[in-house]
DNA sequence: CGGGCTATCTATAACTT
DNA sequence: TAAGTTATAGATAGCCC
């Protein structure tokens, strides 16, 4: 087959773009060019390499959006991964993960569950000065005297509250116990 | 200019890439394909418009990945994202957020910032049963009587330590304290 | 097993409506 | 101005080493 062939790239696209009947169209040639390695279907990598090496990919390629979103948008975005062996990483790196958290958890809309205490919980807890917990969902719990989500597991909930009703009767020498925290504490309060 | 046309797309491509002088090289009318619509310069997009446009897309983008890397790798993947405006976008959005986070917070590799009380100041605590908070950068807390990072802002803590040195020997009837706090627990705990 | 390659798939900036 | 389109930039699966 003997044709006049274009003598640009870009009168070459005009004319297969018009649907030459020896390519059957530029989009025909397109399709050849982008025919398919291989697509993933979206459930779990069976094959354990696999998946690592592919978490490990994607994980950097999160990272990098993550961080683009940021840059670009100005905003706050935070991120948390864990490996399929458990290792864990984290956007930002530098710790403002626990901020942007907090921004998470400090807005009310966002508090899921409602209130579980009433006003006179509140009364009982407020004086006492004592943080109390309350257990919501499997890991989101409410305190007190703040009105704001706290982040304990279910054991360590059960144990808080426990050593709170069996020892806080033994509780006779708090002021010099409190002398004792605050030497501690990395505040210089007026106590 | 008249020469002779292959008669298949492969066949093209071979005689594209074969370096055609005509075309000076397949990878020049590959150029010529992917001329640049344009490339964004990673920083601020100052236009506001433009910004929050860009975060719309890319937000669900990067929850589309996110949820890919999730559902590949089996892994634990949790995203807290607020837009320029402030409002704000997680993923999961059914509130095992805090699940992945509690798991971010417990490591304790992840601890930042380094233990800040010592044996003595657990040995003062953990019989006291109270939860002491310590504050650490501007948002995270150590607690006692459990090692885990707790998040309370700066004054909230602020105020819980006072509370508790202000008020701690007041503390005269916690028995009947506790039996009304445990009213309104919702667990049933053998107090 | 981490790093590089590349064919291919996917996300998205600019545009359109 | 939000939703759809298209051209292009960017991410990545499979492979090699």
């Amino acid at each position: 087959m003997v044709i006049s062939l274009p003598s640009s790239p870009i009168d070459l696209l005009h004319f297969l773009s018009r649907g030459n009947k020896s390519f059957s169209s530029f989009s025909c040639l397109f399709c050849f060019l982008f025919m398919g390695r291989k697509k993933l279907t979206m459930r779990r990598i069976e094959n354990a390499t696999s998946r690592q090496v592919t978490f490990s990919k994607r994980k950097d390629g999160l990272i990098k959006k993550a961080n683009e979103l940021a840059v670009l948008c100005d905003t706050d975005v935070a991120l948390i991964m864990f490996s399929p062996t458990g290792r864990l990483t984290s956007f930002p790196f530098n710790g403002r993960v626990e901020d942007i958290f907090l921004r998470f958890v400090d807005r009310p809309d966002e508090l899921k569950g409602g209130p579980i205490w009433n006003e006179e919980v509140i009364e009982v807890c407020l004086p006492l000065s004592v943080s109390v917990f309350f257990f919501c969902h499997h890991a989101c719990l409410w305190s007190l005297p703040v009105s704001r989500t706290c982040l304990l597991p279910y054991n360590t909930f059960i144990l808080s509250f426990q050593y709170l009703s069996q020892r806080l009767k033994q509780l006779k020498c708090e002021g010099e116990m409190l002398e004792k925290i605050a030497k501690f504490a990395p505040l210089s309060l007026s106590l």
